[in-house]
DNA sequence: GTGTCGTACTACGTCTGTCGTACTATGTCT
DNA sequence: AGACATAGTACGACAGACGTAGTACGACAC
């Protein structure tokens, strides 16, 4: 099986956790199972990138966090949940056209797809 | 129009250098003009990218150097041309296998990419 | 004959995102 | 009692990319 590396997901990893919240918002770890699972297991973000990665998307704005309590059948406990901005909307619309043009980029450079 | 972030095309990096030598030995300046030409001015790949990418890669056995005249009209000036290796050329067509996955998994967290 | 441009690099330090390791804490299942 | 899933936090290391700067040579213009 080939293995993705995570440098060439480097950078595209603020844009999958924002498509998830794109849908409705969501928490660490729920984000997590739905990579994995949206993905077919073919990708696992690992613990660290993904809260390091809310961090740095809370301070630029494209997403915030509150505390909610689990689903309705929990008892009293809170998770943290995230919830895109507008601006978090914005960057996300920009990763998916320059994807296209990186996609084509890349794909000089490799074999059987170049023009 | 649309900037290609560095943090995409990083872990491609090498495999655009060598998918470059695969045709022929080439040199640093030379690499850097063809990148930009086969891009369409998409792409220009940074000096000291490209030349640390060099040093990486000879350490990893995918390319080797050796000094050279310029082009026959030239005077006597040397230049260091890299010529790729059977193990860079391996590791190229394991990029280019793993490029597949890598683009469908991205795919489907990019809007109107997935299923 | 001086300055700019293109060619062909090298050196050094910084930054950013990812990752390894480890630790806490609760609830459920066996 | 112990394992496993859930839901994180903390801290340090590392690698690749980048900014800045500097060297050196030849060609060409003015």
């Amino acid at each position: 099986m080939v293995e993705i590396s995570s440098d060439v997901i480097r950078g595209y990893n603020d844009t999958i956790i924002l498509s998830i919240l794109m849908k409705e918002p969501s928490y660490g770890y729920g984000i997590s199972r739905q990579i994995k699972e949206i993905s077919d297991g073919k990708y696992a973000i690992k613990e660290t990138t993904l809260y390091s990665a809310f961090t740095r998307m809370e301070k630029n704005r494209y997403i915030e966090s509150f505390i909610a309590d689990e689903d309705p059948k929990g008892n009293g406990k809170k998770r943290t949940y995230y919830r895109i901005t507008d601006e978090g909307k914005a960057y996300y619309g920009t990763k998916c056209e320059e994807w296209d043009v990186t996609r084509e980029v890349i794909e000089k450079f490799i074999a059987d797809k170049g023009e």
